[in-house]
RNA sequence: GCGAGAGUGGCGGAACUGGCAGACGCGCGAGACUUAGGAUCUCGUGGGAGACCGUGGGGGUUCAAGUCCCCCCUCUCGCACCA
């Protein structure tokens, strides 16, 4: 017999079968409890990684375990089509998007499929397609009916590279110099004034936030990263009147969360950005020099401008302001640091009890008033080297407020201020809204027509979708390719008919994954973008798979939108997803040489221990293990993986090699190595499928109770059996371990090779009935894992397929547990030896098996031990 | 600086509520079968000659600590002048 199990035909042959058949093909079935397992659909880039293998071979195993456990599962897949790959492929090469995509679907679609997953793919979607994107256009128009989708000039993030603005959650960090950065290219973003679509997220932000603490299936980490998104925060806004009003500006109004301090305030810093600053030093002699400086200020980005490191700086505008609670005249300046967009872009400066005012007070010269005196009374303004920004103490020179705590005068001056007109107390969020608007082609047109009388009119519903034309020229210059085609452009107002125009950007693509997962409910649904019925059967999603860098991009816009979509009637669920799990990345180490630079792991070469470079032998460098990319070239394809040993074997590895969250790091031997595991299996099945064709019963208590006459090899399998079903049950039940899962199977089967010993001969219909169960069991605790493998396997050993519509196996405890108990023995807390005795022997009886024992007798010589400690079927513990 | 997480053999990683540290896999060593083996199978494999020592370091609690408590170090990720 072949050493090799031929996986190539084994694995086509099955997923034809599953195909023709419809296994995977579910309905609604108000009968049976439904599970919704979801990975995050890809982007048809063009081929799959292995970032995608790791992926849906997890939600793969969910998927199929939760079906073997009797849930009518719903696991679907499509394509997240929208997006400017598309687009620069077409300015690049002369293909049309629509090509490309759909191209790259139909190969990629190939590939998923040769991985054997268990897709319901009659609800494909693909969100590039007007039955798809029609519905974006809807919840736009429905969003712009409640106030939830609005337009308004503001400045905004904009990547030169891609030529379209990005919302503030797309604007990632640089790694090394913290500039602000595209994330979709890395190009250093730039602030641009422009007129754009928002979503108002933010009236969601409260129900956004109090919705974390219910997600508690989800990592802590994406949890604590979307509340510090939303960034919410108590505090006062208050209205220090200017000392000479200019104009309409009588005041400036401030937001504080530390009320507590206002009598420390001893100067006010205003954004460069504020139009106040051009009202306050219009005609004064500071005039200049305040320019300059908000010029050069401006012209940083805004993350250079802002890193944490960066000097404060300054300029005093001359004028003045007074504070309300001391009538007190404090200069007003512009400062650096102080952002725009947040707050009300002024604050009071208390630098006592702020490291950057104090740092800023210190540099300029101005006052430092202590107006908290720290627990211990120690603080003096003269000896002052920091701020003390603790919220413990008692507050001083604070009028009628000193001597209250801290807390108790964040309340009295809050409400105080309330009271005099001053201000009021507020809640501020570091969240914005979402602005959707694209200045490109490849996406979603935003359904509104401008007219010259009416000015800004939706699109009529009966209207949608706004068709994306075909014919655009595609030149990767200036802005939208939409504005160039007339016969898009030019429309007649749905109003009034006068001659009108049409908003030439597409939406952020970030919409079209917002609301998927309610699509894939009823895909096919032509009233609304769900059917309410479907969405009620199907709804929530039970197990999301993704990476993590959707932390607080897709995850917290797909929440947003399905509140959005709840408080529209078509769902009933608050939150989309119940279960996250976030894996962690694949990753390879990189290979460098001198000559030829990053090294594909094909160019190595190994010889004498010592890898060099192919071309031209020099020593290879092995550098960091890092993400699989491109530019390092630490590359593992999953076609020439799977063409090799099978998809079984890259799903398999997948999953064994680390646990989910974690990274995986690749390595060639161990998916050798998993592949001697799968041809492990398949010649003892081979080997015992003579004797274990008979039908399948499950390995229930009635029919496997051990008798008397059991022999020892019919209760070893039986115990084996039944151990392992116990193990990988809970742990893919509970932990989502399949790491763990697959190493008890690893385990199960060496323990059958050594049951079974080398003829495999069974001697008894008690252990043939006992070794088919064994098999029967691995067969199908296989399935999850390698399902190609598991299929062909229940076939040859005589059952009908298929092995994905059998039930789970299920335990009998009695049968997991063994009739011994090997007990370690200590003395002192130290391991000296350790007692085989029958299971269920009473404690008396274990210490005097202990005290017997040869070499436990010498380590007590003789001596009664102070204390005997005996946990049962776990240790004893002698203590002398 | 703030937040989250992690430090265990040569490597990836196991270890439920404190109870035999190192499951499983890789690698390595020995053997078997072989013309051959980079196939397969079997056995071995934390360190140390040993008493013993071993889960980043140092204290502590306990009969017993990878696990609990205190202090410290290192690394990874996220956020970072948010008033």
């Amino acid at each position: 017999m072949s050493a090799f199990y031929d996986h190539r035909t084994i694995e086509a042959k099955w997923q034809a079968y599953w195909e023709q058949h419809g296994i995977f093909h579910v309905t609604e079935d108000p009968s049976r409890p439904k599970y919704y397992c979801l990975e995050m659909f890809p982007y048809p880039s063009g081929r799959i990684h292995m970032g995608h293998v790791r992926v849906y071979a997890i939600g793969d195993v969910m998927a199929r375990y939760k079906k073997m456990r009797g849930y009518n599962v719903l696991h679907p897949m499509g394509w997240d089509a929208f997006g400017l790959p598309a687009e620069n492929a077409a300015i690049e090469k002369g293909v049309h998007p629509s090509t490309w995509t759909q191209e790259n679907v139909a190969y990629m679609k190939g590939q998923l499929k040769r991985m054997g997953l268990s897709y319901d793919w009659s609800r494909e979607i693909n969100t590039s397609h007007p039955d798809y994107y029609r519905w974006n256009q809807w919840l736009f128009l429905k969003m712009y009916e409640r106030g939830l989708a609005y337009r308004k000039r503001s400045a905004v993030n904009w990547c030169p590279s891609c030529e379209t603005v990005l919302a503030n959650e797309q604007v990632l960090t640089h790694e090394g110099d913290g500039a602000g950065v595209c994330w979709r290219c890395g190009t250093v973003v730039v602030q641009r004034e422009l007129e754009q679509w928002f979503f108002r997220i933010t009236a969601y932000a409260d129900q956004l936030l109090d919705g974390c603490d219910r997600l508690t299936k989800w990592p802590a980490r994406v949890l604590a990263m979307q509340r510090h998104w939303i960034g919410k925060s108590h505090g006062v806004e208050i209205d220090f009147p200017l000392a000479e009003p200019v104009g309409e500006y009588r005041a400036i109004r401030i937001f504080t969360t530390r009320p507590d301090t206002i009598y420390g305030a001893t100067f006010m810093s205003l954004a460069p950005e504020s139009p106040l600053v051009e009202a306050l030093i219009q005609g004064r002699p500071e005039a200049e020099a305040v320019r300059a400086f908000v010029a050069r200020t401006s012209r940083l980005d805004k993350a250079a401008r802002l890193a944490a490191d960066r000097e404060k700086e300054g300029v005093f505008t001359g004028a003045y302001a007074v504070n309300p609670f001391t009538q007190e005249r404090i200069p007003i300046w512009v400062a650096n640091f102080v952002l725009y967009e947040y707050g009300t872009g002024a604050i009071m400066a208390v630098p006592a009890h702020d490291q950057r005012d104090f740092e800023f007070a210190t540099k300029y010269g101005i006052p430092i008033r202590l107006v908290i005196q720290n627990p211990e009374g120690t603080l003096s303004e003269a000896t002052l080297n920091a701020a003390y920004e603790a919220e413990e103490g008692i507050l001083i020179n604070s009028q009628q407020f000193s001597g209250l705590t801290v807390q108790a005068a964040q309340e009295a001056i809050g409400h105080y201020v309330e009271q005099q007109g001053w201000g009021r107390r507020t809640v501020n969020y570091r969240l914005r809204d979402w602005g959707i608007s694209r200045q490109r082609y490849w996406g979603t047109p935003i359904p509104i027509i401008y007219c010259e009388v009416c000015g800004i009119v939706p699109v009529s519903e009966q209207d949608l979708p706004v068709r994306l034309p075909e014919h655009v020229p595609f030149t990767g210059r200036g802005g939208s390719p939409l504005q160039d085609v007339t016969e898009f452009v030019q429309t007649t107002c749905p109003r009034c008919g006068s001659p009108a125009r049409r908003e030439t950007d597409t939406m952020d693509t970030f919409v079209d994954s917002s609301w998927y997962f309610l699509r894939y409910c009823s895909p096919q649904a032509t009233h609304a973008p769900v059917d309410e019925k479907a969405a009620s059967y199907w709804m929530p999603v039970d197990q999301y798979v993704g990476g993590i860098e959707h932390a607080v991009l897709h995850l917290l816009y797909a929440r947003f939108l399905t509140k959005v979509m709840r408080d529209l009637g078509l769902t009933t669920v608050d939150e989309p997803f119940v279960n996250l799990l976030t894996q962690g990345m694949v990753t390879k180490e990189t290979y460098w040489c001198d000559e030829h630079r990053w090294m594909h792991p094909s160019e190595v070469v190994k010889t004498n221990g010592k890898l060099r470079c192919r071309h031209c032998q020099r020593l290879i460098t092995v550098g960091r293990t890092e993400k699989m990319s491109k530019s390092k070239k630490n590359i593992a394809s999953p076609e020439e993986l799977s063409d090799r040993y099978g998809a079984d074997t890259a799903r398999l590895f997948s999953l064994f090699a680390a646990p989910p969250e974690k990274d995986l790091e690749w390595s060639d031997s161990g998916v050798e190595g998993c592949y001697r595991f799968l041809n492990r299996i398949w010649r003892l099945v081979m080997d015992m499928v003579p004797q274990c064709s008979v039908p399948h019963s499950s390995p229930d208590r009635s029919s496997t109770t051990p008798s008397a006459n059991s022999t020892a090899r019919v209760r070893a399998l039986q115990r084996a059996t039944h151990r392992t079903i116990k193990k990988v049950t809970n742990d893919l039940e509970h932990e989502c371990q399949f790491n763990t899962a697959v190493a008890a199977l690893m385990e199960f089967v060496n323990e059958l090779y050594k049951i079974l010993g080398e003829d495999k001969a069974l001697s008894s219909p008690e252990e043939a009935e006992a070794a088919r169960q064994a098999i029967h069991s691995l067969i199908l605790m296989l399935a999850p894992f390698a399902p190609h493998l598991a299929e062909e396997l229940w076939a040859r050993a005589g059952q009908s397929p298929s092995v994905a519509g059998q039930c789970w196996p299920s335990f009998d405890p009695q049968l997991a547990t063994s009739e011994e108990w090997i007990i370690p023995i200590q003395v002192n807390g130290k391991l000296r030896s350790k007692l085989i005795v029958p299971a269920g022997s009473s404690r008396e009886e274990i210490i005097a098996r202990a005290r017997q024992d040869s070499k436990i007798a010498e380590w007590l010589q003789g001596r009664e031990p102070r204390k005997i400690i005996y946990i049962e079927t776990k240790l004893v513990n002698f203590v002398v």
